[in-house]
DNA sequence: CATTGGCACTCGGCGCTGGTGAGTGCTAAT
DNA sequence: ATTAGCACTCACCAGCGCCGAGTGCCAATG
């Protein structure tokens, strides 16, 4: 196993010929097909010959001793890095993909649940989507309405129209008023602020002691929401199109699909599992994960495609499919950037 | 094939330990499995007779020549409506399904997919919820927020702290100060009327145009989230647990599991699914759908056990399970039941 | 010396076959 | 009406041999 980083030409552009014929057909592919089917300028003898020394040096596998060539992760590495040629998008993609993305949508979580759901359509895969994570958590407006003698329902508006609510419980017995007029009070000193400079602030001169304690447990839970946002862990993670799998032969074995399920359907560890990868070495914006890069043990035989939507500055997300690492990352990694940036333009809308 | 209705009792003891036996096998029971199990009191060959008048009937089938009994949709009706002896919900169920449910939620939304979650996990089933259709959708709290010169954000706080945000174009320049104005004198104003009473509602005075317009304008995009919410046919429908279907044998052929997943991904279809069912006819509130009852080719093979939610005069919806017409009705059944009844309790400590 | 045609060899997939056993239907005895 | 006995049926499985795609190697070629 020798590990040269650059191939020759002509190993180049046969591991580019097993790479698309391989992703296309599901069957090992031989040194005849290749011959007839790509490479016409050399004799299937000598393409044995170079298909026999990339499996050596690592970047073809042999199911068996007298089958085809199929791509390692090695392989499909160099491709995705080196020889990939990313298809366009085509006038039906576009058609199906832009009429989902309304010149002014009215919520983060339907943006993104459409967007997961066209994004496995135009992919044949399972796409996932994280909630946008605010960037500089601002606070934007906040409100808190009274819901019995007990508690209360604190909503935070922050940068990026980013929605929250909270109950907490409060400690002294108030009225909606008291409640009014504290969160209009609030909204003129908080406004704009990040949740350092929140808790930097000094404490407003209370006009009495109930006025003071609620102000104080109010903005106590205004920072605990703030701040449990951006933290990641609980984002929200929308996946669809998991019966996109079910067609690939990969996949027709149960004991393989229910593996990957477990990943998808665990919120928790799919959230995880997005945050652990790093997402900076991406080509053009859209990152590759293949196979057992991903170091989780249930998703041999997958890959990730995955990239960031951004919205201006005030927000960014993930956004990515979940396929067969037999895929066709020339048409998947287009696709996904493209679904990437109508999110993105279209959370700017959102976002005013 | 006959249509008698009754069975005698010792019909009834046989049909009973075909079901059972074979819910919990998934192999076609025989005469002599069933002579030694559970009907000592009878020889193989009696019950061979009554298993063959059993099939002529119509509630058993018999997968080939020589082969055991499986029980027909006629068969698992007649179980289920008079042969089934429920299981009490055991302290370890109790202790899954207990914590889920806070004594004070946050959110439908959340309510609802913990809920979900928490049902396929206790029933290794598909599990379906539906968001409750408001009874009478009626206005908690409102709040309007500026963006830009020309759009506002429109907060909108319902019945159930169903939180709902709205962009909406302003025709009149404007500034926070005025729309906090108007958005707590409308706080006074509509607070806990429902959409036809704030329609009816005669125009207040307005101090100057612009203030009226905004009110106006304020208003009827009020309206238009609260009608668009309660709708019904794009009402959220949340499922979890599509892996508890790869542990089942029936769904070995991915072909099948792909006719299931297309109804069950399909947002759209599933709802008017469920709407479609009349679930009146519902045993102790719980309503099973056998095979073919629901009329819907790529369900054959599966059941629905259903039942309605409640929160007190409030609101109400549909939750409950997909999985393999062999099922357990016997424990599924309660099962559904209590997990329903616990979001019903949620549901109303939330509403308040 | 890289390339190529030729050729023997390998091995997974497929269809055929016969044995095995669970389960039945029928009949005759109780 | 019930039951023991028995011949029969048929899915399942393991073993077998064929087929053919594809390889590795070698000797010939420019």
């Amino acid at each position: 196993m020798d590990f040269e980083l650059t191939l020759d030409a002509r190993k180049q552009q046969i591991l580019k010929a097993v790479v698309s014929d391989y992703t296309e057909t599901g069957v090992p592919v031989g040194s005849v097909a290749l011959a007839i089917k790509h490479l016409g300028s050399w004799s299937s003898a000598t393409i044995r010959n170079e298909l026999s020394t990339l499996v050596e040096i690592g970047y073809l596998l042999q199911p068996h001793a007298s089958a085809g060539r199929i791509p390692s992760d090695r392989g499909y590495r160099y491709y995705v890095d080196f020889l990939m040629e990313e298809e366009q998008i085509s006038a039906a993609v576009r058609r199906q993909v832009d009429p989902v993305f309304p010149t002014r949508p009215a919520a983060v979580e339907e943006l993104l649940e459409a967007a997961a759901m066209v994004l496995a359509l135009v992919t044949d895969a399972v796409s996932i989507v994280t909630g946008p994570r605010a960037l500089g958590a601002r606070l934007k407006h906040l409100d808190v309405v009274s819901l019995d003698s007990e508690h209360a329902l604190l909503i935070v508006l922050l940068d990026g129209n980013l929605l929250q609510q909270h109950v907490f419980p409060l400690t002294v017995q108030t009225d909606q008023e008291t409640l009014s007029r504290i969160s209009a009070e609030l909204n003129r000193t908080l406004r704009g602020l990040d949740p350092d400079a929140i808790e930097a602030l000094p404490p407003l001169p209370g006009d009495d002691a109930v006025t003071a304690t609620l102000r104080a447990e109010t903005i106590a839970h205004v920072l605990l929401v703030m701040r449990s946002d951006g933290a990641g862990d609980d984002t929200v993670v929308i996946h669809d199109g998991v019966r996109n799998l079910l067609r690939q032969p990969e996949f027709g074995d149960v004991v393989r699909l229910r593996q990957v399920l477990d990943i998808v359907e665990e919120e928790r560890a799919l959230g995880q599992l997005l945050s652990s990868l790093d997402l900076g070495k991406a080509v053009q914006g859209v990152h590759v994960v293949i196979g057992a890069e991903a170091e989780v043990e249930q998703l041999r035989g997958c890959s990730l495609v995955l990239t960031t939507y951004r919205a201006g500055d005030a927000a960014r997300g993930t956004i990515g499919v979940l396929g067969p690492t037999r895929m066709r990352y020339s048409q998947v990694s287009p696709r996904v950037r493209y679904v990437s940036q109508r999110v993105g333009q279209a959370l700017e809308r959102l976002l005013g």
